[in-house]
DNA sequence: TGTACATCAGTGAACGCGCGTTCACTGATGTAC
DNA sequence: TGTACATCAGTGAACGCGCGTTCACTGATGTAC
């Protein structure tokens, strides 16, 4: 077998962490497969030894999110330790941190892509939930007091809904605000007080 | 001169609508001028001598919401009156209703095109945060207790996260936890109490 | 009332462009001898 | 060690398509007489 093992699959690695670049930056339609594969250093020809299309491709980029074990340093100077007792807190405030409202390359796809979703194919929101549900346990784990999956439910609704909408205005004052505001209330519906600081 | 007054705004009116309905129900991109003049009745030709461009037509599309003081029988079924009382719960509880769930087409922009919006021109922006605050103000007018706007905030980002999310889900139980669930937290968020019922 | 006319709302063909996808081909690689 | 070869990763031209936008034209309308 000619050209060393292993090197289809860091190829194929690249051309996903491309699209995942493109695809949160500008969304699924105005990315095309020449930017695409250009970001990963190939042509446009050699996309479909990879993948059967676009969307398989889209579907793939959606699912990389969250439901890595060893998600830390997530964005430039944000870790989350996701076995620690904090781990709820922890993700609340990464996930409306400055930096993930900044980088919007290494954004969530919830946040940058959902409605792309909403009207995408069933394997596409099958990723979504995926991801989501995958931020609900974490937060349901260190929740404290009854109704933990309700609140953990909403939590993570209010930090997706918080991000989305700040990452829409143009008002900068107004974002911040609206992120430091979602931060303070999912404390309280967790049950975690503001005094616990981390990092 | 000739055509009856009026005939151009009301030609105009039925183009802005035609072109809500099909944004709202699959994104900016995957939206034909040839569809929205068909959608009202015209052909292609004639958009040009309505709107500059299709962008322009999509920034008066989202500002067409929230910002009507007539804001009454939004969605099949469902009233609010914003100058109840209760309006606060009202319009969350509308927010989140099955109905806002289903109707896609008179979906409030704020759930169904926030990617577009956030990748989009300034004007696009600028009209996205009218609506969002058109809908904080009303919340935070009925809201009891202390630290109002906070709250009014982070319902607000709760409706728009709750939708948002739950149309982008496949397993429609949980997407109905979900919305019932932010429902329930922003009663409490509020100070409403679940047991205020309305209509 | 009836007719000729000026206006302009609406038409539809045409243009240029970029995209997703296909495919015949190139050339870099590891292997066999 | 060196050479011939089989494999297959990657190339880039080509295809068909639909879109946003433009524009010369048509024809429906209210007005003037």
């Amino acid at each position: 077998m000619p050209y060393p093992s292993g090197h289809r699959d860091a190829v194929r690695t690249r051309i996903v962490a491309s699209a995942r670049r493109l695809f949160n930056r500008h969304g699924f339609d105005n990315v095309s497969l020449e930017q695409i594969m250009s970001g990963a250093g190939l042509t446009r020809g050699g996309f479909y030894s990879y993948f059967r299309s676009k969307s398989d491709l889209y579907v793939e980029v959606l699912g990389c999110f969250f439901t890595d074990p060893d998600w830390k340093n997530v964005w430039e100077g944000v870790t989350v330790d996701l076995a620690s007792t904090n781990a709820g807190q922890q993700v609340v405030k990464a996930y409306l941190s400055r930096q993930h409202f900044e980088d919007i390359e290494n954004s969530c796809p919830m946040v940058a892509l959902p409605g792309d979703v909403a009207r995408g194919s069933e394997s596409a929101r099958k990723a979504f939930e995926t991801v989501f549900t995958a931020m609900v346990d974490v937060l349901d784990q260190t929740i404290a007091g009854d109704r933990r999956r309700v609140k953990a439910q909403a939590i993570a609704a209010l930090c997706v809904g918080g991000m989305v909408v700040a990452r829409a205005l143009v008002n900068r004052t107004v974002a911040d605000q609206l992120r430091a505001g979602c931060i303070d209330v999912a404390m309280e519906l967790g049950g975690w007080g503001k005094e616990v600081d981390l990092r």
